[in-house]
RNA sequence: GGAGAGAUGGCCGAGUGGUCGAAGGCGCUCCCCUGCUAAGGGAGUAUAGGCGCAAAACGCUUAUCGAGGGUUCGAAUCCCUCUCUCUCCGCCA
């Protein structure tokens, strides 16, 4: 959620940064704030009589006034009238404040200055150098031929078992997934400073509405019905309203929302958390997109980075998170590229982000293993997530997450990185000791 | 799933219709006193909005006692619904 106050004072700005990345406010955001100003002035000036009248009920009362004294029956007379009008002017301000708390939810954070508005995203730097199809001396193969030719692939039970976009791992390549992400989160605790955590896989509405997800990429979301009550009679009062639980498309959600409502204090800061967890995606919209192999999964493992910092530290700490992840990707000695995206590129809450590009010599190309995004306030602002500051006041924290990194497609990049001429898969160096000592995936004995 | 108890400020805890944003204590901040320390005395100590002021300080004002609704001139207090926590029983990885 964007700052009201810059809102106010500087909507221009606001709607210049906006455009730059595709957005057009669909209401009048100007003229809905003043209605509302003035509505509010109203209430409050009603409620404003009210407490006065009641209050000088109340002292006389105490002064042993009787109700039918006429003192008192006079003030009533003054104020019997007062709650029909403040309902009324409430209920008018509850339906400006909703309308206008609806178009605030679905405007996206503002693009930092320095990030790229020509539709084009920026490499900033690369590392390692591509195998192309020359460097090896056999035809290159792609992940899901070597993992199936292993015999350790296999799309076909997944599909099966759940459907298009699930993937079954058998025998030494689940050890490898499995591997890989404890690696991951080994080194992120060891020498990143990060704090390991376990979360819940499914979580509420209010959470995935203040990292930014809700409410308008719902339909990316995989939904849980919870049962509320058992009669359908019962359901007419907003309270009893269905809640559901979701799917955590990134453990993010969890993560970020540990500060939620909460004020932590300075010294705590700066708070760094990891964690490993499915993700679920519907993919609603990609279809016949990445059909093939692990690329792109309904259930896939992550391992997260979530940074809760100063507000003054939150670029130095992007820099650093960023680092983070390319450390992995460096250990496993996989080339890869950073991208700092462009306004369109990015996602809701963000205001920038760099993609961390591992390179697949089957596809010719670099694909995205990390995204790493710093999102200011805007996150913050949602979940009134709060620190206490030098002068001892509550302010917005800046969060910061990304992943480090996606498992799945890192395991693409190994298969494919690390192939042998006889079909074999060599096991990075520093995956082995979580191999049991084993230096390459053979085809599976049965 | 059944039965019961509870949710108040940074923390503990009082408050069952009226000068309650909320006693008291702890903690914290500042000041005073004591040549150090201990003890003592005084003042202050929520958050988010709005209005005023060029702005800060400040002043006025509104909301917030788990959440949402209701009753009332007036609700922390009464009524309804929900959420969460705790205890006991049952079931269970």
């Amino acid at each position: 959620m964007l700052d009201i106050h810059l809102l106010r004072t500087d909507l221009i700005k606001v709607l210049n940064g906006l455009s730059s990345r595709g957005f057009q406010p669909t209401e009048d955001l100007k003229k809905l704030m003043e209605e509302r100003g003035s509505i509010r002035i109203n209430t409050q000036k009603l409620e404003e009589t009210r407490n006065k009248t009641a209050h000088n009920v109340g002292r006389l009362r105490s002064a042993g006034y009787d109700m039918s004294d006429k003192e008192i029956i006079s003030l009533l007379d003054q104020t019997k009238k007062i709650p029909k009008q403040l309902k009324d002017a409430k209920k008018k301000l509850g339906n400006i404040e909703n309308k206008l708390n609806q178009l605030l939810d679905v405007i996206p954070n503002l693009p930092h200055d320095t990030v790229p508005k020509d539709g084009k995203n920026k490499e900033v730097r690369h590392w390692g150098t591509e195998k192309t199809s020359g460097s090896f001396s056999f035809p290159v193969k792609d992940h899901v031929t070597i993992g199936e030719g292993l015999g350790l692939l296999d799309f076909r039970t997944a599909t099966k078992l759940s459907g298009a976009r699930f993937s079954l791992m058998v025998g030494e390549l689940a050890r490898l997934h499995r591997a890989l992400a404890q690696f991951m989160l080994d080194t992120h605790t060891q020498e990143h400073g990060y704090t390991e955590t376990y979360v819940p896989y499914l979580v509420n509405a209010e959470s995935l509405h203040g990292t930014g997800q809700l409410p308008k990429f719902e339909e990316d979301l995989f939904k849980i019905p919870r049962k509320k009550c058992e009669s359908e009679e019962s359901k007419t009062d907003k309270g009893l309203q269905e809640e559901n639980w979701y799917l955590i498309p990134t453990s993010e959600v969890p993560l970020t929302n540990c500060a939620r409502n909460e004020i932590v204090s300075l010294e705590s800061l700066p708070i760094k958390l990891t964690t490993l967890t499915p993700c679920f995606r519907s993919e609603a919209g990609s279809y016949g997109k990445d059909t093939r192999g692990l690329v792109r999964q309904h259930q896939f493992e992550k391992v997260e980075l979530v940074q809760l910092v100063h507000p003054l530290k939150s670029y130095e700490a992007l820099e650093q998170l960023v680092g983070h992840a390319e450390k992995i990707l460096q250990k496993l000695e996989l080339p890869y590229r950073v991208m700092l995206l462009h306004t369109g590129d990015m996602g809701f809450s963000a205001t920038m982000t760099y993609d961390i590009e591992v390179w697949l010599p089957a596809q010719n190309t670099y694909r995205e293993v990390s995204s790493c995004s710093n999102c200011e306030a805007f996150q913050a602002r949602r979940m009134k997530a709060r620190f206490r500051n030098e002068k001892g006041k509550p302010e917005l924290l800046h969060t910061l997450n990304g992943s480090g990194l996606a498992v799945g497609r890192c395991l693409i990049a190994i298969l494919e990185n690390y192939q042998n001429a006889d079909g074999s898969v060599s096991i990075p160096e520093v995956l082995r000791p979580y191999m049991g000592g084993i230096d390459r995936l053979k085809h599976r004995e049965k």
